[in-house]
DNA sequence: ACTCCAATCCAGACAGTGTCAGGATGCGGA
DNA sequence: TCCGCATCCTGACACTGTCTGGATTGGAGT
């Protein structure tokens, strides 16, 4: 019984398709006849469904930042305490969610190829973001965030890049020891004040 | 007066060609038949000097992170006293190089099209970590000198891709207050103690 | 029930990409 | 002087993303 002429839903079948090449074979595989192929359509028919390549890919990136705010979200609620425990799960959640996908973790800030004006893209990213921030965050909490989301980002690159186990090398720890010792310093300090607006 | 047959050094004009295109034209634009065109020979060429396209990426990129190193140490040069403000230092250099350099800085951090491998490379940017990390770094300079890396690495995307106006936008400061409070709370904290070795 | 129309999908073509093969050129050592 | 070989060019190949034009079909309106 052959495929039917119409699919149905080939919208969300592409990005799962998508999806798949980026965990199987490595971004470089994933290019939009690939894709195409991946799904069973011709490579002309994704453009019914994305205007470009690059929307495609940003939709695909929307994804995967639900994913990582479901994915910290689902870390920080293992701790019970809250304050700087909880802190530290997200961090948690976010390292984890880096090296379990990091292709598309990567694919989420290439900032090439990606189309950052993407609605529902900046959506899925500031709502990451404000499980960090918290809710209507002042000014001392948003910086707090935002120094924690660069050292937790930091981290993941390095962590996927191979480079603190590189580190982890020269010293006696693991690199999930050197993680957590991080995240635990990070989570433990208070934020820096605000300085006074200068007008 | 034509140009004659044999360029003579092309190895270095095609690095500096490349990164004209990249200044100019940004990365979109940065091919290998672009950078031949830009060089003034034909598209086969760069082959005799680069083994790969993703050689001359790297080749550049090894360029942008000693650029990089210099960057950090001549801000950090412009403090008198040591310690905390010379770290600083260091920290704003590396955020002023990204903002300075926002293309060079993006190819040196994109892991796909990049030989990580290559020798240079990773020279250069061990380099330019020893700077932050100090000579004979013991673990806890190395875990200091990690997160320090990761913060004002995260600090720079979020500056470039605008994250940072966007979030000062929200408060009653520039994102060069942003920047500093930031990088102040960071360069004054002690780093946390390394755990014990579990063995 | 019938008709159409618009959404969906396909086949083909186009310019542009990185890489490889084969021939031209000329510099430097013998 | 002469000749090897690094350097450079032209041409080709299999890809890529995007555009055009035609085939198919589900579903709304009569």
């Amino acid at each position: 019984m052959p495929r039917p002429y119409h699919h149905g839903s080939l919208h969300g079948a592409l990005l799962e398709a998508a999806e798949r090449i980026l965990r199987r074979d490595g971004i470089g595989a994933l290019t939009l006849r690939s894709v195409a192929r991946e799904a069973g359509v011709s490579h002309a028919s994704p453009a019914h469904h994305f205007r470009d390549f690059a929307e495609l890919l940003s939709a695909l990136a929307a994804v995967g930042f639900t994913r990582l705010r479901d994915r910290m979200a689902a870390e920080a609620a293992t701790v019970r305490r809250g304050g700087g425990a909880r802190r530290r799960g997200l961090g948690r959640g976010y390292v984890a969610f880096a090296r379990e996908n990091p292709n598309l973790f990567l694919l989420m800030f290439r900032s090439d190829q990606l189309d950052r004006m993407h609605a529902g893209l900046v959506a899925a990213r500031e709502a990451a973001f404000a499980l960090l921030a918290g809710e209507n965050p002042d000014t001392t909490r948003l910086l707090a965030a935002t120094a924690r989301w660069s050292l937790v980002h930091g981290l993941s690159l390095l962590a996927i890049d191979g480079r603190l186990q590189s580190i982890a090398s020269r010293t006696a720890l693991s690199d999930e020891q050197i993680l957590d010792a991080v995240l635990s310093a990070d989570a433990g300090r208070r934020p820096a004040p605000a300085p006074a607006p200068t007008w």
